[in-house]
RNA sequence: GGUCCGGUAGCUCAGCUGGAUAGAGCAACUGCCUUCUAAGCAGUAGGUCAUGUGUUCGAAUCACAUCCGGAUCACCA
């Protein structure tokens, strides 16, 4: 059981005893700075029932758990607000405990398995500072909710056929000159992404021109030379034309080793991957089975919808008129598909909220088909990453560019790093894991420690910093801590937990409790799929820490029970750091 | 227009299962390196918590309304 368990069943054991009133959800509080202690409990709601001031009342009910509490020591009342103390021996037992645990922070399997798909990037361009926000929190999600209890399969679906690929394939086909990858010097997906770009010139050139002729622009857009062509393309793609079968075949290959320099890059990995050339055609079962069931209906166009108004929606194309799969066919399938393969009991999706209807939808359907895995379904929906001009467009330009932006965030690393001058005795290639785990530090950082659900803005003027609440500011306290831990190492001193007699000193209670929250932060982290709670611990703790660092000597103290404490208590932090980390997918340095 | 999400310090964000004088970081200003890494610590300054009404002993937090911003409502994905 957990102190804050022990103590709000001593706290109702009070109440029952003084006032005869069941209080059956105790909440406590961490007690603010200014006042002292480290639990508060708010006895306002009390009055009533109990005909006393809530004063009298917390005074009461300290006075009863200063002398029946295992735990704790004293107590003040400010007004309504019970502050409690606890005992030097709690303090001691809770580290204890701590310190003892190899797994503190992670949890025994709780029997669940869950999917986690993330990332599913287009073919047609690299990756982008959104994408970065995706699979960063897809990655992170995947080891809290890991850490949490859970078995995790993590899945990405490329989408590697449709229109846009057409594009991109369609410019190369007229305006490449067979370049390649090697011949260029761009990376496979930047070189597709060119392509792109250059399909998108042509064609808004075409429709300028035909608007010049005369032609309205909405006709324009769709009567433009290319835009024919690049459904002429998508066609034949569709009935196997080999010739644009190979084009395809050899653009996305580019791709695909682009992605794959870049998933290394930023350490990120899957343990299956679908393709949606392999899934936009399933699905078409499933619209004849909701057809006999009557889920679904034929209008008489031939196309099959589903009335969605009793859950508050609209009524929804699941099959085109033409036989032909839409977006949410495919889905439909590609769900049945992960869960014939996998049989999880959930599904998470990390999609950005611009598709929060798709998915209300898509479970809807699965729910009136009666899927049991319908339940456990669920759309992980992140705000876009916004810049100060407003949306990023990638046919605009206005993106920005993920290796791009990892490689300026390298460059920052090393020029920061460099005028330090604290690690001039490293090897080069030591140096250079270094950047890079201080760039990818402070770029996750960065994304993971917003509220998923909100849009955020990115400034690309104002670069990523490397001080105060970031990632380079919680590494740096990991790495004060190893250099303190090999200096006691060095000099045999073993980390201990301290005798009774010793009194611990306030900054390192401050420590013990700020350690202590940890698990209790991972279980709130995987209920809300939210890294965010995980970041703003690690930089809390990491605060605390320099706190102490900076109160307190550890080496220097006359007590050789309060050095060998403090080392125990340094190598707990670095560790629980070490681990929280680790959940963001964030890398530690031993010296920076 | 319907639905959904958001509006907290100059900027970026916490806090939102109701509780104490609303917290961080950045930027600004002041101190602290002969002592374990100053990518740090301590401090000053900065707020009508979009606005209004309501519920409550108590509201940034809950309800309703209004204003502002965004997303979405495709036989696109």
């Amino acid at each position: 059981m957990t102190i804050e368990a022990i103590l709000k069943e001593d706290i109702r054991i009070a109440i029952q005893k003084h006032f005869d009133v069941a209080a059956d959800d105790i909440i406590l509080q961490p007690t603010k700075k200014e006042f002292e202690g480290f639990y508060t409990f708010v006895t306002f709601s009390l009055s009533k029932t109990a005909r006393k001031s809530p004063a009298e009342i917390g005074q009461i009910i300290g006075t009863e758990l200063q002398e029946s509490s295992s735990l704790v020591s004293h107590f003040n009342v400010v007004q309504g607000f019970l502050n409690l103390s606890l005992k030097d021996s709690t303090w001691r037992g809770l580290f204890d405990s701590i310190l003892t645990n190899p797994a503190f922070g992670t949890f025994p399997s709780n029997g669940e398995s869950v999917m986690v798909e993330f990332s599913s990037p287009n073919t047609n361009k690299p990756l982008h500072l959104g994408h970065l926000r995706n699979n960063f929190l897809g990655d992170s999600l995947a080891r809290i909710l890991k850490a949490s209890g859970y078995d995790v399969v993590k899945t990405c679906l490329v989408n590697d056929r449709g229109i846009h690929i057409c594009k991109s394939m369609l410019a190369y086909r007229e305006l490449g000159n067979g370049e390649t990858p090697e011949s260029s010097g761009l990376k496979g997906d930047h070189l597709a992404g060119k392509y792109y770009v250059l399909f998108d010139k042509e064609y808004k050139a075409q429709i300028g021109k035909l608007v010049e002729e005369g032609m309205s622009e909405e006709l324009a857009a769709k009567k433009a030379p290319w835009m024919l062509e690049a459904q002429q393309l998508l066609l034949a793609w569709e009935q196997g034309d080999q010739a644009v079968v190979d084009l395809w075949n050899k653009m996305n290959g580019w791709v695909y080793d682009g992605f794959r320099q870049t998933y290394d890059k930023i350490g990120v990995a899957f343990d299956k991957t679908y393709y949606e050339s392999n899934t936009y055609l399933l699905g078409k079962d499933i619209i004849e089975e909701g057809l006999k069931k009557n889920v679904f209906f034929r209008k008489d166009d031939n196309s099959v919808w589903i009335d969605l108004k009793e859950e508050g929606l609209d009524e929804k194309l699941v099959l085109r008129g033409d036989g032909t799969s839409v977006y949410i066919t495919q889905d439909l399938g590609t769900t049945e598909l992960k869960f014939s393969d996998f049989h999880n009991n959930r599904y998470l999706w990390v999609v950005g909220n611009e598709q929060d209807y798709h998915f209300k939808v898509l479970f809807a359907i699965l729910k009136r088909l009666g899927r049991p895995y319908a339940d456990g379904c669920y759309h992980i929906s992140y705000g876009m990453v916004d810049l100060p001009s407003g949306k990023m467009k990638s046919r605009e330009g206005t993106v920005v560019d993920a290796d791009e932006l990892v490689s300026q965030m390298i460059q920052t690393a090393a020029d920061r790093t460099q005028e330090l001058g604290k690690i001039d005795d490293f090897e080069s290639a030591e140096a250079k894991k270094l950047y890079d785990q201080l760039a990818l530090g402070a770029l996750k950082y960065f994304l993971l420690k917003v509220d998923p659900k909100k849009r955020m803005l990115f400034n690309p003027e104002e670069s990523i910093d490397f001080q105060g609440h970031t990632g380079p500011f919680i590494q740096y306290t990991y790495a004060r801590i190893r250099s303190i831990l090999r200096k006691a190492e060095q000099s045999g001193l073993i980390p201990t937990v301290p005798s009774e007699n010793y009194k611990i000193h306030a900054a390192e209670k401050e420590l013990i409790f700020s350690l202590s929250l940890y698990p209790s932060r991972v279980l709130t982290a995987a209920n809300e799929f939210a890294p965010s709670v995980i970041s703003l611990y690690a930089f809390e703790l990491a605060k605390v820490y320099n706190q102490f660092y900076a109160e307190v000597s550890i080496f220097q103290d006359p007590d050789p029970e309060a050095v060998k404490f403090r080392i125990a208590l340094s190598k707990v932090v670095s560790e629980t750091i070490h681990s929280a980390l680790e959940l963001l997918g964030i890398d530690v340095p031993e010296r920076m």
